[in-house]
DNA sequence: TGTACATCAGTGAACGCGCGTTCACTGATGTAC
DNA sequence: TGTACATCAGTGAACGCGCGTTCACTGATGTAC
């Protein structure tokens, strides 16, 4: 049915986020280049134009991806339980496990400065992941606490699990040198600080 | 004195390091060249080799400078109350402002992919500005919690400061475009942030 | 059912640009005697 | 106190590289009649 290399791609554009995605988790924001992206999709370096427009439309993309991943993990992860302590914890060990299986889909997403913010599949889904968490947030408040602030609440929640993703890395290295016992992988601590924040570190 | 323009500069490592922090400011990390940061401090392109090597070099230099500021305004602030929340809280507020007014300092300041994490200054003035954390912690559990974790309440602290850096403007565009009430500035956010998680979202 | 033609998707050569690095150099400083 | 000389700090030209963008092109697809 399909030659071996056809002149029409068929699925250009998917490939290219596949491979932009990729770029950008072994080399960073700082590494990309389209370039190297039509290299990785077998395709000339002028091809992404045609889909994409510029590098900033590609990452766009890309993040909009992102965004879609990170609605539909957390999505499940908030009804997986009836517990609504549960279900939190379960959305911020979803939220990070996302980011680290598809660390260059969420390296881009909150990278105003590369992206396209403007772009409605991106304020969408966007919009839509952070839905997530304040509905677990205010399941919570119902159940638990009348008096919560969701929305501070909220944010709070979101600092913390996207501060750790920056923070894992120097923690472990600082305290292995310093010779401390090992810091638990990065959805253990998610599940950890979410509990610790929840009960309150001096109630 | 001096001459108008001697030949040599007197203070060139300096003058590299504020320069190198203005293009990180204004440009981020993906934007920064050894070339515009000498252009900038008024020599030839060849001349910060002399003093930093490369890039990594003067990167690094950079993020020491960030680490210094990080660790002394945060020890003033610990220092400002008797009261272990109000110390805590004014620890919270110092780190993000100082990430504010030193924005090119702290963009570099965790970026392991571009600086030399094996620097011993680097390590060390790390090292210090995470003491001060877990110092004003450390205060908090003597006199309202003993029985706190103490290395995982700095970790979170940490990670809610770095989050909140990153998550404040699209948590304000987002605010903005639904409508909402105002998000507060960062450094109010970071109080109201470390109060609700000392208190507990639902204790 | 054919045929003509517009549109779409991808090619590959060419361009100009800013970059990091290298190199031979020169001006200034400091130190040994 | 002088003088010679080594070292340090900065210059500026040159290089090769990968990049984004442009351009004329060609192959494939879809649609009007």
């Amino acid at each position: 049915m399909t030659s071996a290399t056809p002149y029409h791609h068929g699925d250009l554009p998917r490939v290219l986020r596949a491979a932009a995605a990729e770029v950008l988790a072994e080399r960073g924001v700082a590494g990309f280049s389209l370039r190297e992206v039509a290299r990785r999709a077998g395709v000339s370096h002028a091809a992404p134009a045609h889909h994409f427009g510029d590098a900033t439309g590609l990452l766009t993309a890309v993040a909009v991806e992102g965004f879609r991943y990170l609605t539909e993990a957390t999505r499940a992860a908030a009804a997986s339980s009836d517990d609504p302590l549960d279900s939190l914890v379960a959305v911020g060990r979803a939220y990070v496990s996302v980011a680290l299986d598809h660390p260059g889909h969420v390296a881009v997403a909150f990278r105003w400065d590369i992206v396209d913010v403007d772009d409605p599949d991106y304020q969408d889904w966007g919009n839509q992941a952070f839905a997530v968490l304040e509905g677990a947030i205010e399941r919570l408040a119902a159940e638990r606490n009348p008096d919560l602030d969701i929305g501070l609440a909220s944010a709070l929640c979101w600092s913390m699990v996207e501060g750790l993703l920056i923070v894992h890395l120097p923690l472990a290295a600082m305290t292995e040198r310093k010779g401390g016992a090992a810091v638990p992988p990065i959805p253990d601590l998610a599940e950890a600080f979410t509990r610790l924040m929840v009960h309150g570190l001096a109630p």
